[in-house]
DNA sequence: AATCGTCTGCTTTTT
DNA sequence: GCAGACGATT
């Protein structure tokens, strides 16, 4: 019947596995299986006759998602109607359903970043007195952690982002829009509000799991208290140790204090570790057991003592990278591993840049992880924007995007007007664009133009509408009607560039059609997957191979055989402004998730001195490699280890491997 | 409307 | 040191 065999877990992991009923709190430290036992225990499950569609699985991430999705597959035979999901795209499936009892209409459009930033300076342009500054994306995260932790905006213009939070919510509304924020706060609300609802969706999934529970926050708590059944299953995985998302709102209590929330769970520790060297191993714990607030917890493994971490002292930041590059090339050459089990982590973006000149100059592979997403990309945002209309017209924001997208004779004044006239109207752009009235205020050319413009929406939105509509072609034929691909390629200032942004147009025309074959939630649904997976895309043509140049936020659940972790130094790791903000223990931690990615080797380095905002600057080691237990290190500097003589045999490896790579041209 | 030059102000970023 | 924003200029 299943595939997959329990006595292949060891005995902590069985246990979580089997533990089917009632409250069940797994810790699981770095590498010690989670995966595993969440998998398994679904597995489980289903072999006591649990019917699929009673078992919830929540994630952060799509990513995520997908793996366990496709790990549950290769156990079990029928994994059909499981539920698994990030919490967003479930908050999402909730909304959609019920969202109309909050007073919005279930066509409403999901804003993005970018959406979000551009509405907020709207709204604070017009709020803020002369002598006030309020930054769009300051007024945008303290929206979002008074959204996250479930502070309503106030009746009072008392403070000015309050003001802005609350005119912000009215806005949303009005345009028949969410946040990222709003798919929590409003699933959470429309559920603690109406008792219909709430009943609809409590105990409908009689066995609830979250995946990285200590990046939960306060709404996502609430959220899987909502759902929880009576008695509630619910059965929470992570590990208060890798909490780095506090400052975003994440609350590392929901799992320190987990007991609280679901009384008397059954605990389980998963401890040991299948991941790493004992020597990397008792470097993380003595880093991690001076964190104050945490589940004791001791990592393990039977891989044996394996090398000594080395802490490498480095003259500059110029230096540290051009010798991490350099050693990872010596490495590869030496046949220790491919490009793709090599990594750098560092603490911020910025420090790529360097490390990334000297991989270009070796000619190394590397893979960039971060950057800019495929959703944000001019020409995608246009098109979506003109799509975003068509199913939710009320949507003002991206209405203004496209109105003159391609130039169609709408000037900036024009819809300067539009919008004063449908404050004063109290109706969408939309609306105010198509009343004769207010044409008529216009000159002939212009009221044209916008009668052109509001036709040629009516007409796809009719087109589009229709039941069974081929939604792909249609959206072909628009894009193809406006002249969209020739206006971006007028735009574009190299030829390269027009090439990319066609490409990225056409790809996005693509995914359209490819999701209309495979699945039918319609061009909104299109729409909802993109708006929650924004990543996807550019995977999809980004699976470059090579070393991984990762920040230690973005390299969590990651593992490599080979590590360099640089710029440890006050300042840099811990960030100096975690001083000011009293998150040394988030540093901390953050510090441990580096350290446990590392299979076999680890180099950690740390600069005298580096270039600060342009200019030299002298550095300290990180107070936490003092912390280190010493008995697994090997403290050196860049200066010994450049006059060490290197070993016969690796000489020998590394000509052959020249050889290798000259005659195999 | 587009482009150039000056100013500013600097983490991390699952959805 | 460098990107992003903004305002002055054509």
């Amino acid at each position: 019947m299943s595939r997959f065999r329990l006595f292949d877990l060891n005995p902590a992991q069985h246990d979580a596995a089997t533990t089917l009923e009632g409250p069940l709190l797994i810790l699981a430290g770095a590498g010690t299986g989670k995966t595993r036992v969440i998998t398994a225990r679904i597995a489980v499950l289903l072999g006591h006759d649990v019917p699929p569609h009673q078992i919830l699985a929540v994630t952060f991430t799509n990513k995520a998602a997908n793996e366990m999705r496709d790990r549950i597959k290769g156990m079990v035979d029928d994994a059909k109607g499981l539920n698994i999901s990030t919490f967003h795209a479930l908050c999402l499936r909730i909304l959609r359903v019920s969202i109309e009892k909050l007073g919005y209409k279930n066509t409403f459009s999901i804003y993005s970043e970018g959406d979000q930033l551009g509405l907020l300076k709207k709204i604070i342009n017009r709020t803020s007195a002369q002598d006030e500054n309020l930054e769009p994306a300051v007024a945008k995260a303290w929206i979002s952690k008074a959204k996250n932790n479930g502070w309503r905006p106030p009746e009072d213009d008392e403070t000015l982002v309050g003001s802005v939070y609350r005119q912000y919510q009215i806005a949303l509304k009005q345009l028949n829009a969410v946040d990222f924020d709003d798919l929590l706060m409003l699933a959470v609300r429309v559920m603690d509000d109406h008792e219909d609802v709430r009943d609809l969706w409590r105990g409908r999934f009689r066995y609830i799991m979250v995946d990285e529970f200590q990046d939960t926050n306060k709404l996502q708590l609430d959220l899987v208290t909502l759902l929880a059944g009576d008695p509630p299953n619910v059965c929470v995985v992570g590990d208060d140790d890798q909490s780095i998302y506090g400052w975003r709102g994440a609350e590392v209590s929901n799992i320190l204090d987990f007991e609280r929330y679901f009384p008397n769970p059954h605990i389980v520790k998963l401890e040991q570790n299948y991941r790493s060297t004992n020597a990397i191993l008792r470097t993380a714990n003595s880093l991690i057991k001076n964190n104050p607030r945490r589940r004791p917890k001791s990592l393990w493994s039977d891989n044996g003592d394996g090398e000594k971490v080395r802490i490498v002292q480095m003259p500059d930041d110029r230096v540290e990278a051009s010798f991490v590059t350099e050693e990872i090339q010596r490495m590869q050459m030496e046949n220790l591993a491919p490009w793709e089990e090599f990594a750098v982590l560092y603490r911020m973006n910025a420090q790529s840049r360097l490390l990334e000149n000297n991989f270009r100059r070796l000619k190394i592979p590397y893979r960039l992880v971060g950057g800019k997403s495929f959703y944000d990309r001019r020409e995608v945002k246009d098109v979506l924007a003109y799509l975003s209309v068509i199913l939710n017209p009320t949507d003002d924001v991206s209405l203004f995007r496209i109105v003159n997208t391609p130039a169609r004779g709408i000037s900036g004044a024009t819809t300067e007007r539009a919008m004063e006239q449908s404050i004063a109207d109290k109706c969408s752009v939309f609306e105010t664009l198509r009343s004769e009235e207010f044409l008529a205020t216009f000159t002939k050319k212009t009221a044209g133009a916008i009668r052109d413009f509001a036709a040629l929406l009516d007409r796809y939105e009719t087109r589009i509408l229709e039941p069974a509509a081929d939604f792909a072609s249609i959206v072909n034929a628009m894009v193809e009607e406006i002249g969209y691909l020739e206006d971006l390629k007028r735009s574009c200032k190299t030829p390269e560039e027009a090439l990319s942004r066609e490409s990225n147009v056409r790809e996005m025309l693509n995914a359209l059609a490819d999701y209309q074959e495979r699945k039918d939630g319609g061009l909104q649904g299109f729409l909802d997957d993109l708006a929650l997976d924004q990543k996807k895309e550019e995977e999809d043509d980004d699976q470059a191979k090579g070393v991984t140049l990762i920040t230690l936020h973005a390299a969590k659940g990651l593992e490599f055989s080979h590590v360099h972790l640089i710029g440890l130094e006050e300042g840099l790791l811990p960030h100096a402004r975690s001083k000011l903000e009293g998150t040394l223990d988030e540093e901390r931690r953050l510090l441990y998730v580096g350290i446990t990615r590392a299979r076999k080797t680890l180099t950690m380095t740390h600069c005298n001195s580096r270039l600060k905002f342009g200019n030299t600057s002298p550095c300290s080691p990180s107070i936490f490699i003092r912390e280190l237990a010493t008995d697994d290190l090997e403290l050196t500097n860049h200066h010994a280890l450049m006059n060490q003589p290197v070993e016969d045999s690796s000489v020998r490896a590394s000509f052959a491997r020249m050889r290798e790579m000259l005659e195999g041209k």
